[in-house]
DNA sequence: ATGCCGCACCACGTGCGA
């Protein structure tokens, strides 16, 4: 009887679809992620095992800390990548890994301060994917610690965020999706960090960059993690002080979604066993996926 | 108040980061 039962069981469900499998297997999700790396060539063991291990579709660097002739293509070609960068000698450096074909639609912010010559911005189109991919890393803003009372870091900082909001505005009346990932420099909220006295009237707190941040994201983006992450994520500790083990970390990366990437949703995580690594960045990953389009 | 750590480089000291 048990045999006969089980096979009419099978014959009705034979024309409907199997079940869902659970989110994280589904073949067909695209998955972006965005990491500060702090020096693509000394921190090269850990992203390649990143890349072996997570498999993102892109992935938005920062602080590569070289140009394009340091950029290590050949590993990353190995490892199944093609790279966008906009390089620079020493420090800042951004740059978009992909395992699809991608193009440089941009290597500079238009109407970023200085004309952009500090390389914080790279923006892509990935013609399989159907989006573009945009790698972002926002000035520090700190004074100098030879000149703490200085205000031009800060300065730098705003107009820079200014024209990264206008420049959000620009793409949001325009149909290709799009995903900004980066790291922001911003503590959007006191929960965002271990100890917000320590942080406070900070370059990362004051009213005039969380203002800016706002205006940036305000034009209709909506922020990954912010969906999934519970108050006290971080996605950067401190080299010192034990700080990855005492969890005194700050949340600064950031994956910002148009809408047509933010209603395709799945799920969003910092994939923070990378800051416990032996010669790690100082900054996790942050990654997101996507249903595809 | 300072260094704490780790990166790059006109490198054995300095600038930068958050």
């Amino acid at each position: 009887m048990f045999h006969r039962s089980f096979d009419k069981d099978m014959n009705q469900d034979s024309h409907t679809k199997p079940p869902p499998r659970p989110d994280c297997r589904r073949t067909d999700d695209v998955c972006v992620s965005t990491w500060n790396i702090n020096s693509i060539n000394a921190h090269m063991p850990a992203l390649s095992e990143y890349l072996r291990q997570n498999s993102p579709d892109i992935l938005m660097l920062q602080e590569i800390k070289t140009e394009t002739d340091g950029f290590p293509f050949l590993e990353l070609a190995a490892a199944g990548y093609n790279a966008a960068i906009a390089g620079q000698k020493s420090y800042n450096g951004v740059a978009i890994l992909a395992k699809e074909k991608i193009e440089v639609v941009r290597d500079k912010l238009p109407d970023a301060p200085d004309g952009g010559d500090q390389a914080r911005f790279i923006e892509s189109f990935c013609p399989a994917l159907r989006s573009r991919f945009i790698s972002v890393y926002v000035p520090n803003g700190q004074p100098p610690a030879n000149d703490p009372e200085s205000s031009d870091r800060l300065e730098y900082k705003l107009a820079w965020m200014d024209a990264l909001a206008a420049y959000a505005a620009k793409l949001a009346n325009q149909d290709t999706p799009f995903v900004i990932g980066g790291d922001f420099n911003v503590i959007e909220y006191d929960g965002d960090v271990y100890d917000p006295a320590e942080f406070k009237n900070s370059a990362f707190t004051v009213s005039s960059v969380r203002e800016r941040f706002r205006a940036f994201y305000y034009t209709g983006l909506t922020d990954a993690l912010r969906r999934f992450a519970p108050t006290g994520a971080y996605s950067y500790w401190d080299y010192r002080g034990g700080a990855f083990e005492k969890n005194n970390g700050i949340l600064l990366d950031h994956l910002f979604l148009s809408p047509v990437w933010a209603d395709r949703l799945v799920s969003a995580v910092v994939d923070d066993g990378f800051r416990g690594v032996p010669k790690s960045s100082d900054h996790a990953p942050v990654s997101c996926r996507l249903s595809s389009l």
